[in-house]
RNA sequence: CGGGGUGUAGCUCAGUUUGGCCAGAGCACUCGCUUUGGGAGCGAGGGGCCGCAGGUUCGAAUCCUGUCACCCCGACCA
């Protein structure tokens, strides 16, 4: 490609952009943004998102999955059969026809795909059947933001594969599994694949795949001893030596004045004692039912545990109004002991320990000392409920946790028979029997892969693409174009790497040397030949855009150095 | 969803408080001359319904009302 026609629009400054990968894709002329969190990928990072997207092809093939592609415009129907229509939530982008039908915009495709192979496969001797496509998808974020890293509209790889059984289905998790390794490594991205929760598409069993970088939204657990990592949201707590003995004769509970004490840190101060000697009360609301949900002072709740003990399928922190209603106080002054209403109440598993409990009374401004559990109110259950700590021990090898950021770029999950159950996805088995297929699902974000990769290979100066998903191969940059010698050699060695077959940019602009340069290494191609104030001995400059390093060699010698 | 901020030339922004020769600068773009290995110099040009819609006024980028868009921060731990 020639640049003095390559549309490569580099600029100088940006505002408006905090990630790095953000900035230097705006600035080095890869990406444009036409709406919040839509992008339009120029000519460069369309380049970029094919090779990806062959790494992508090539090792979902060599797994024996099928690539195929589905609509981004879905029929509602399909959606309120499974359930998600109203479960999903706000992302779901809907909108209707001018037949007034309603539609949806595709952010993963589940049912489209249950809806097809219910269809058109019927016989355990098709299975199992992986599908993927690579496409457009939809997700009304509620705040975009970091540029390609969490858009609205972004390109995704997501794979489905269908089985008669759980051996099957481990299996080819297994290789996509591998799959997703090699994807990953060959795309030149430092990665770890952690366990995670599976959201709302549901089933167990899942791997994120996390490309480390502080630009992450999303927080590793990571252990420093052993090679455990989990999403926090997952990280299991191990229960420490149950602490204190329970034979001991504790006080009668009593209730004390505490006005104006709304947390647990002005409890403390007003008890002296440690917030870890406090328990914390808090109230979720678990698929439309309240749940109170104990645990120590100084930790946190995690939502995900708590739904999933509850095998529910909702699970958010109740407003003012429902505490209220409730428990009969606000909160800041909730606790186990005379609940209006009768709850559930969970307690993390810290607590089994504590012989007395100093919590909220039910009543604003007075909280309860010595309440004992078992005495003074039941708990219903005691469980992890809460989310691991930096410096918690590892639940595999007791070594220290320690928090890492990352940016998700795969995930994937075992879905089991959700959707088949939902849909009606049934076929017949070697006994003639009917059979729900059990199911897997399989997502790359490619778009976000891109994004990942820019935030961690770049410097002061730009992007430095790895080899495998560069746009181009070769940056052949003519320092002076007017100059009749340098030009004529560069034309000639545009040709010949055209000709071998080298993907080459070249830089024809009758620009300044500085300015070529610069948008060079803005753009980021690994290896750059430079045509200068040598040509005339036929001399050029073979440089690397990575180390800086560069060797003066002869042109004859060009294409044996650059294909080698 | 809550809070904050910004909309003026392709880009970055000044001008708005105090309404009137305020339609501006730098970069980018076009032409000419010079320059030619790390974002050149001089000269001459082109380009903006001042986000949009109402209103106040003799007069509005500037004041008022509404609206839209975009950016940032936060999102409940009792």
């Amino acid at each position: 490609m020639r640049q003095k026609t390559a549309l490569i629009p580099t600029l100088r400054s940006v505002a408006e952009a905090e990630m790095i990968s953000h900035q230097l894709l705006l600035r080095a002329g890869f990406i444009r943004q036409v709406a919040a969190g839509v992008y339009t990928y120029l000519p460069l990072a369309q380049r970029v998102l094919n090779k990806i997207s062959t790494i992508v092809r090539e090792e979902m093939d060599r797994i024996g999955s099928q690539e195929l592609l589905m609509p981004a415009l879905n029929p509602a129907e399909l959606w309120q059969e499974s359930g998600r229509y109203d479960t999903y939530g706000p992302e779901l982008v809907k909108l209707q026809d001018r037949h007034d039908r309603r539609f949806i915009l595709g952010p993963t495709h589940e049912e489209t795909i249950t809806d097809l192979v219910r269809n058109a496969v019927n016989t355990y001797k098709k299975l199992p059947m992986t599908l993927y496509q690579i496409q457009t998808k939809f997700r009304d974020e509620k705040r975009p933001r970091s540029g390609l890293l969490r858009g609205r509209e972004f390109i995704m790889k997501d794979a489905y594969s269908f089985h008669a059984d759980r051996e099957s289905l481990d299996e080819i998790y297994q290789d996509m599994y591998q799959a997703y390794v090699n994807i990953f490594t060959r795309c030149g991205l430092e990665f770890g694949s952690v366990e995670a929760d599976s959201g709302s598409i549901g089933g167990k069993g899942t791997h994120e795949f996390m490309v480390f970088s502080e630009a992450g939204e999303d927080k590793i657990a990571i252990c420093t001893s052993c090679d455990y990592s989990a999403n926090i949201e997952m990280a299991e707590i191990v229960i420490d030596e149950t602490s204190s003995a329970n034979d001991e004769t504790v006080a009668p509970i009593e209730k004390i004045h505490t006005p104006n004490i709304k947390t647990i840190d002005q409890l403390a101060t007003f008890l002296q004692v440690g917030p870890n000697a406090l328990v914390k009360t808090l109230l979720f609301i678990v698929d439309e039912q309240p749940v109170m949900v104990l645990v120590r002072g100084d930790h946190e709740v995690n939502e995900v545990k708590v739904k999933n003990i509850m095998e529910a399928s909702t699970c958010f922190m109740a407003d003012e109004q429902t505490i209220r209603n409730v428990t009969g106080a606000s909160p800041g002054s909730l606790g186990p002991v005379n609940v209006k209403e009768k709850i559930t109440i969970l307690a993390d598993q810290a607590l089994r320990g504590f012989a007395q409990w100093h919590i909220g009374a039910n009543q604003d401004d007075y909280h309860f000392l010595h309440a004992v559990e078992g005495r003074d109110f039941e708990v219903s259950k005691y469980a992890d409920l809460r989310t691991i700590e930096e410096g918690d021990k590892c639940p595999r090898c007791g070594g220290i946790i320690r928090f890492q950021k990352g940016v998700e770029v795969g995930h994937i999950f075992k879905l089991g028979t959700k959707y088949s159950d939902a849909m009606k996805g049934t076929f017949l088995d070697a006994n003639g029997r009917e059979q729900m297929y059990i199911m897997g699902c399989y997502g790359i974000g490619i778009s976000r892969t891109l994004s990942a990769v820019v935030e961690q290979h770049h410097d002061e100066g730009g992007i430095i693409w790895p080899e495998a998903i560069s746009p181009y191969a070769v940056h052949l940059i003519a320092v002076n174009m007017k100059d009749e010698t340098q030009r004529n050699l560069a034309e000639k060695l545009y040709k010949d790497l055209l000709h071998a077959g080298v993907e080459v940019l070249f830089d024809d602009r009758p620009e300044r040397a500085g300015v070529k340069f610069k948008d060079a290494d803005l753009i980021g191609i690994p290896k750059r030949i430079v045509v200068g104030s040598k040509a005339t001995e036929n001399l050029i400059e073979l440089k690397s855009r990575r180390s800086g390093e560069s060797q003066e060699v002869n042109a004859d010698q060009i294409l044996t150095l650059i294909q080698k």
